[in-house]
RNA sequence: GCCCCCGUAGCUCAGUGGAUAGAGCGCGGGCCUCCGAAGCCCGAAGCGUAGGUUCAAUUCUUACCGGGGGCACCA
């Protein structure tokens, strides 16, 4: 809002030095108006005298003096405009802009924040996306946090989102038909059988629970059937219980998916078979070998991809294929997917499959977080006892909370390896990041409550003079809920949820510094029921991230 | 060999085509007759190397060096 105010201003004043003959340009460069670094360099500034010195053919400073000397400050919230550095103009304000967007605020409440640069575009988000042949672990919790609150953010920002997780059930899948001998074999044993493990099979004692809950649900009336019959039944019997379990565990850790995709479906309807005749047809299939291979160097791949094996059965290429088609099919305009780094090779391969069907890859986002390691106590975490090799996510949740592993996992950028510090996630101390942030929204409740106890009125930024509020430290806290707004737009946008973690730590950090600077309940009544409002009004912003990270704003703690 | 990510303070990480590169931990020093000290304030300390593009590069680009991960008619 104050950026276009600006922005126009110093548009207007172009114009009119153009038509004085003072600046010579053609085209009106874009104005952009950015927060300084420095402290000292105002609220706003703009580079625009540097990007239009060569053009005009003028020193930048120069260029700068033009344009200020046209600007009016008339009935603005401008309090002056210099030049500085190379030829920037920094804009200093009037108070009145950040009381303003106090005001904003109080009135928005719980819409603070969102906005509608997504149009209502319908946008898919698929993430988690585990076989189910195994509880949900540690790295699918980046994964999970990660999707979910990318999700969060699009739908802030004016997205129509759905969140999604596609179920990798193709009974027929090497890996499948591996976890059913598995959970099978352990079947037998638990009846008493000397039965031996297939080899590769999985190890995790979870097999065996599933085997007990088999042996307890259905006796042993599967032993008439044979073997292979049998097998087949137990990977179906098996999988729902994975599933079921992996919407357990995620549900404890806050993700909620809209839809649940079956691949199976996928097979099992013939939209597999569909897409490989679409490929056929638009001739980016085609036969060697006696398989089928998608022509996917066409599309900038390294080499062609097997759809069909030569024994007839469609990779997961193929399935993919088909799922990716679906989703522009069902009318996503745009859609992100949220892979593990072990997934970074499919990206060309799946951009050139939506290609080759004449869907448009622009449209497919593909986002790759980066490996998580866990540590205790300065010592890499490697093993679980109830999983085998991997953590459990539902472990990470027990020993630190829903809240900790979400915030930790959401700390860093996708694009770096995650050292996630469980004691320090543990700890109850200003160490702790997210103890950090909550006792921020527990102080400003204690607050509050010490207001009401005193009989004062809950006053708002709408009803209020907040004129009082001037000291740097106030000045600060407005100015960081100011850019909230802009924050959401940015990391939603950039699919980066990592700036929302920041911005929260920022926010309880100029938060705190405030309140040891500036005692709110006092004598004086007009600047209380000023710092009261402001204190109401953190309190929004910070709820309102808090929503988006999906942890909770404890009013004690 | 090819591909992806990372290389910023002692450590873990943010950040930006521009003016003085930030935070937490750790380290040194201060602050509670007062709304929660689970807090605040002060201090020391840094853009892997070499080219290129640019008025301006830590940021974009190329090469190299270092670390992590991936390269199936498995999913």
């Amino acid at each position: 809002m104050i950026r276009e105010k600006l922005a126009n201003k110093v548009q207007q004043a172009l114009m009119e030095a153009k038509d004085a003959g003072e600046l010579a340009f053609k085209e009106l460069p874009e104005i952009t108006l950015e927060q300084p670094k420095g402290k000292n360099f105002g609220d706003f500034t703009t580079n625009v005298a540097m990007v239009l010195a060569r053009q005009v053919q003028k020193a930048p400073r120069d260029v700068a003096e033009i344009i200020i000397n046209r600007l009016s400050h008339e009935g603005t919230l401008i309090e002056r405009a210099d030049v500085a550095g190379p030829g920037f103009i920094n804009f200093y304000l009037k108070p009145d802009w950040l009381y303003e967007i106090m005001g904003t605020i109080a009135t928005e409440g719980e819409n603070y924040g969102r906005s509608d640069i997504g149009h209502g575009l319908k946008v898919q988000v698929e993430f988690v996306s585990a076989n189910p042949n195994g509880p949900i672990h540690v790295a699918h919790g980046r994964g999970g946090a990660t999707g979910d609150v990318v999700a969060s953010l699009l739908s802030a920002i004016g997205y129509d989102v759905t969140r999604e997780s596609y179920i990798n059930d193709a009974l027929n899948s090497t890996q499948m038909q591996n976890f059913g001998k598995s959970v099978h074999a352990r079947y037998m044993q638990v009846l008493g059988y000397d039965f031996p493990m297939p080899e590769d099979g999985y190890q995790g004692d979870y097999i065996i629970d599933i085997a007990k809950d088999l042996v307890d649900e259905y006796g042993d009336k599967f032993l008439s059937v044979p073997e292979a019959e049998r097998i087949l039944k137990f990977t179906q019997l098996a999988q729902d219980k994975m599933l079921d379990l992996q919407k357990t565990d995620l549900a404890k850790f806050g993700v909620k998916f809209d839809v649940w995709y079956s691949e199976r479906s996928l097979h099992e309807s013939g939209k597999v078979q569909k897409a490989i005749d679409v490929l056929k047809e638009r001739g980016y299939a085609y036969e060697k070998a006696g398989a089928i291979w998608l022509k996917s160097t066409e599309f900038g791949d390294d080499k062609d991809r097997t759809l069909v094996r030569s024994n007839g059965q469609p990779t997961y290429i193929a399935a993919d294929a088909a799922y990716h088609l679906e989703k522009f099919n069902r009318g996503f305009q745009k859609v992100v997917d949220i892979w593990g780094p072990d997934h970074h090779g499919y990206i060309a391969r799946t951009k050139a499959a939506v290609a080759a069907l004449g869907c448009d890859p622009e449209n497919l986002e593909v986002i790759i977080y980066q490996a998580v390691r866990l540590f205790s106590g300065g010592e890499l975490v490697m093993m679980s006892k109830r999983a085998g090799d991997v953590i459990l996510l539902s472990e990470l949740i027990d020993e630190v909370g829903k809240d900790a592993a979400r915030f930790f996992f959401l700390m860093r950028s996708s694009d770096s390896n995650l050292d996630f510090d469980l004691e320090l996630a543990k700890s109850q101390s200003n160490d702790n990041p997210v103890y950090y942030v909550q006792y921020a929204h527990a102080r400003i409740c204690s607050i509050l409550r010490k207001a009401q106890e005193t009989g004062l009125a809950m006053p708002t930024a709408n009803d209020v003079d907040l004129s009082p509020l001037k000291c740097s430290a106030e000045m600060d806290l407005m100015k960081k809920l100011a850019d909230f707004p802009e924050l959401v737009a940015e990391a939603g946008q950039l699919c980066e949820p990592h700036r929302l973690t920041r911005y929260v730590q920022d926010l309880a950090s100029v938060f705190h510094s405030f309140y040891t600077e500036c005692r709110v309940v006092s004598e004086d009544e007009p600047l209380t029921a000023a710092r009261l409002a402001l204190v109401n009004s953190t309190k929004t912003v910070l709820v309102n991230a808090f929503r988006l990270l999906g942890i909770e704003a404890p009013e004690k703690m």
